[in-house]
DNA sequence: ATTGCTGAATGG
């Protein structure tokens, strides 16, 4: 068995504690000890690795333990777009972030046109123009006045590209782009993703499963915003926004055009939450993925996902558990190692050579499907 | 970088 814990190198707090106390030359811990001259307000208290000086073990342990992979790579918040990629293959999304630089050249290119595909798509609905900000507030606050705009044009049945949309889940602050919504023929409020292909033919499986993941995060999350469950605190508590932070003169500018007028990060905070629960927007009722050809432009096909709200969130609460720590990083299973034949980690891959060396002394948690 | 921390999505 190799669940947690019985990993050689695992301690409990408690032998942690011992470890760190029993390291010779150790500063004890004591109040106003810190040697830092100026405490910085938002510094964590936690750890203890702070005060311990050279590299013992113990620290080595302590810190391999106390840092999950969103503190490990500094990060507050995730996006939609990691948690599907990792419904690809997770060691993969790892080492994509690790090592972007080592992405095959082929790769780049078909995602650069992809990605040009877009922006022109994008473009037919609106322009956009560059702002200056000077502070993380004022960045975030472009994506709540872009969400802003569209409020209105959706109240009025039309049609908007590049929506914002962020949310919790499992207490984790997630952030995506929903590419377009739009009302259909029957008057459903309708989420439609564009995937462009290299190849003229419908993606497998797999593909597919990504991309019905990807959208079924998008509905929850927009679906929670227009519920009202976007209050002001959530940015506050999970990404340390500050709601006193006046907002740069350009932001100010561009809100006081859009017909709002704030001075500081929570007047806009405020404008979002009571735009989004007072506009009447209803949830996404269909959920639509459509596959074309980049070089052709042809559409191969549309697929259209149905939404379970359970499955969605057990399969975030799965992939979420490797953010938070919970879990090791998981690797494809031996009847997905086709996939390593297009991944550019795959000579690298340390999955790959754990399963090379034996599978047996793997035991993963058993397929469920 | 001792400090610092992020356009998302882009495709197989």
């Amino acid at each position: 068995m190799a669940g947690p814990g019985s990993e050689p190198g695992e301690l409990s707090d408690a032998e942690l504690l011992q470890l760190l106390l029993a390291e010779p030359g150790d500063r004890a811990l004591q109040p106003g000890d810190s040697g830092k001259p100026n405490s910085s307000s938002d510094l964590p208290l936690e750890s203890f690795s702070e005060v311990l000086t050279g590299d013992s073990a113990a620290e080595k342990v302590k810190r391999k333990r106390a840092q999950t992979p969103l503190e490990k790579y500094y990060l507050k918040y995730l996006c939609v777009t990691d948690l599907s990629t990792q419904s690809w293959c997770e060691q993969q999304m790892v080492y994509g972030r690790e090592l972007p630089q080592l992405q095959a050249p082929e790769t780049v290119v078909l995602l650069n046109t992809g990605k040009s595909i877009h922006l022109a798509r994008e473009l037919e609905v609106h322009d956009v123009v560059k702002v200056h900000t000077t502070s993380k507030e004022d960045s975030w606050a472009i994506k709540i006045l872009n969400l802003l705009s569209m409020i209105p044009v959706l109240q009025a049945g039309g049609c908007v590209r590049e929506l914002p949309v962020f949310g919790v889940i499992e207490d984790v602050f997630l952030m995506g782009i929903i590419d377009e919504l739009c009302y259909s023929a029957k008057g459903e409020l309708e989420l439609r993703e564009l995937k462009t292909r290299g190849r003229p033919f419908m993606p497998s499986g797999a593909q597919k499963k990504r991309d019905y993941f990807q959208v079924c995060l998008y509905k929850y999350l927009f679906d929670a915003m227009v519920q009202g469950q976007l209050k002001p605190d959530v940015l506050t508590s999970h990404i340390y926004l500050r709601l006193k932070q006046p907002l740069g003169l350009q932001i100010r500018e561009h809100a006081q055009k859009a017909g709002f007028t704030v001075t500081c990060f929570g007047d806009l905070l405020e404008l979002m939450y009571l735009n989004l629960t007072l506009s009447d927007i209803p949830s996404i009722d269909c959920l639509k993925i459509e596959y074309s050809h980049q070089e052709s432009n042809t559409l191969l096909g549309t697929e259209v996902v149905q939404f379970e709200e359970e499955k969605v969130r057990e399969k975030a609460q799965y992939y979420l558990a490797y953010w938070k720590g919970q879990r090791e990083v998981q690797g494809v299973e031996i009847e997905e190692a086709w996939k390593c034949r297009s991944c550019s980690y795959s000579e690298i891959c340390d999955w790959r050579k754990k399963r090379a060396e034996g599978p047996e002394q793997r035991s993963g948690p058993k397929k469920s499907k």
